[in-house]
RNA sequence: CGGGGUAUAGCGCAGCUGGUAGCGCGCUACGUUCGGGACGUAGAGGUCGGGCGUUCGAGUCGCCCUACCCCGACCA
């Protein structure tokens, strides 16, 4: 009882808030707005990482690691991209400390001040493309298909546990081309690996498409997105993938000799993820009770709780579950048998729902006798009492099954909540109420920047299965020729 | 950066018109419990964010810092 969330229908920031710190994902440092990731978060993580890295390297990328601190005049060779980013910037200006002279403590040495300033990099865009130019001399050297797990700073104003943090932890693919051709070829290919990822493993649907000119990523002609609708009606930008045409390699000259022996600009693209999908995936999916967790992510796919009333109970049951266990770690499950003698099981059922674990066994005498064990999935809630024999075949289906149903769950709330809207009064009444909205627009950035001051929605992006289809702008009344999605965004 | 708020035990909070700090949870020990967040008994734990001032006396009053939170502005 001490561990109850705010319910979702009272105060949703604040549900995600304390789900979040009671649910052992992440907690406020002694940092502003940088958190510390504690070890179950940290489990999720890395399974995401895990499946997406697997998915990059199937598709030809290698990892490779640059440097955090990023020289300042690098930032200064590409226009927009710097001014995307300046006003977010750490910079370190000196590299030694001293004992304070005039008592405790210790002060910045101002002997060690640096000749050039340093950037904590918000993005490697700058540094890669510096050394990229090394690397490639000739149309041989292409493609450069690299990918980059780090960590990076951007100093934002306000932030949030994973929905936005001043450091936060992501991978940056960053790839150089012949051709522009085969650069957007790239760029496209990573939108629809991250929209696979987003719907097979994080079981979220979500909406691919291209952000407008004035909500793409600095330095880029064009930025793919991948945008999520989360419970609570706002939009959630989950991934991103950039053609950046020949701007950094103009920027850093990185120029290549064509089969045909001329000089010429190498194209670009960089795309990336990060530990905002933490955030995406608890909002997605979880309810008053806790985390919901997609069986493909949940570092722990089942637990199993004896019940018992002295040892010799725990003793007769003990090796019935042991064996269940090894059983599903045989197939590939990962199992938690939490005998600990330290807490009742009651405490244990409500931890594990809170945790998102998906299937939970639970053992006691009378299953014992019967050679039953009772069975709980996390997304249903439902509990029944099963059969010892085959359990193993059984829980392989229910998790595939649970996977698919918080998808199909999700996936009929974005539904149900994605509205076609042809009247500025309703685009207005609607906003309100939340949700992905589907209207004209005219293709000004004027008129996107005047609905964004009245309504607070923005683009999140034009759909790329959108339908051609004759209209008139929502606001502006001018023609359009598709509907493009609008939504209040994190 | 604007507006609002908070700072007291590990966490959440109370502490009135000033008199030397308390509650719940958690923690430790023991016992009884154990099929949905157990109970009893006994304990441990605090320079009251920092500084200066008023006062015989400050968690409490005044001033000044600092940090954090919320709402806005800002945010590939």
């Amino acid at each position: 009882m001490a561990k109850a969330l705010t319910k979702r229908s009272e105060n949703y920031a604040q549900w995600y808030n304390d789900l979040v710190i009671k649910a052992d994902l992440a907690e406020n440092s002694a940092v502003r707005g940088s958190m510390v990731i504690k070890p179950y978060g940290y489990a999720i993580w890395e399974k995401m990482q895990a499946q997406l890295d697997k998915m990059f390297k199937e598709t030809g990328h290698e990892n490779a690691y640059f440097p955090l601190f990023i020289p300042k005049s690098y930032f200064s060779k590409e226009a927009s991209h710097v001014e995307g980013f300046a006003k977010e910037c750490a910079v370190v200006t000196h590299y030694r400390l001293k004992n304070d002279p005039d008592g405790k403590g210790v002060i910045v040495d101002p002997d060690a001040k640096l000749e050039e300033e340093l950037i904590v990099r918000p993005t490697s865009e700058t540094i890669i493309w510096d050394t990229y130019k090394n690397w490639i001399q000739s149309y041989r050297d292409l493609p450069i298909l690299i990918n980059q797990w780090a960590n990076v700073v951007r100093w934002e104003m306000r932030t949030r546990l994973f929905l936005r943090t001043a450091e936060f932890l992501w991978q940056e693919g960053h790839t150089a081309h012949a051709t522009r051709q085969e650069a957007i070829a790239e760029t496209q290919q990573m939108i629809e690996i991250y929209a696979q990822f987003a719907q097979d493993f994080m079981a979220m649907p979500v909406i691919v498409g291209n952000k407008t000119e004035t909500e793409r990523f600095a330095g880029a002609l064009d930025t793919y997105t991948i945008e999520a609708l989360m419970q609570d009606g706002k939009a959630l930008q989950s991934g991103t993938s950039h053609f950046l045409g020949q701007n950094f390699a103009k920027a850093f000259d990185v120029k290549f000799a064509s089969k045909e022996g001329k000089l010429e600009y190498v194209w670009a693209t960089s795309w990336g993820v990060s530990t905002r999908l933490m955030g995406a995936l608890i909002m997605a999916h979880s309810d008053d009770n806790g985390l919901v967790l997609p069986p493909k992510l949940a570092p722990i796919q089942v637990v199993i709780v004896p019940i018992y009333k002295g040892f010799d109970e725990l003793d007769n049951i003990r090796p019935v579950a042991q064996k269940i266990k090894s059983e599903l770690q045989k197939v590939g499950i990962s199992v938690k048998f939490d005998d600990r003698d330290t807490h009742k099981p009651g405490f244990k059922f409500a931890e594990y729902e809170l945790k998102g674990v998906p299937i939970r066994l639970a053992m006691g005498p009378r299953d014992f006798e019967n050679g039953t064990i009772e069975l709980a999935r996390r997304d249903t809630l439902e509990k029944s009492t099963v059969p010892q024999e085959g359990i193993v075949e059984r829980i392989q289906v229910l998790l595939d099954e649970i996977q698919t149903n918080i998808y199909q769950k999700a996936f009929r709330f974005r539904e149900e909540n994605t509205f076609q809207v042809d009247t500025w009064e309703e685009f207005k009444t609607q906003i309100e109420k939340g949700g992905f909205i589907l209207a004209h627009w005219d293709g000004s950035s004027e008129t996107e920047e005047k609905i964004k001051n009245e309504t607070k929605a923005t683009i999140r992006c034009i759909p790329i299965d959108a339908k051609e289809e004759d209209g008139l702008c929502v606001y502006s009344g001018k023609p359009s020729r598709q509907r493009v999605l609008f939504a209040r965004a994190y």
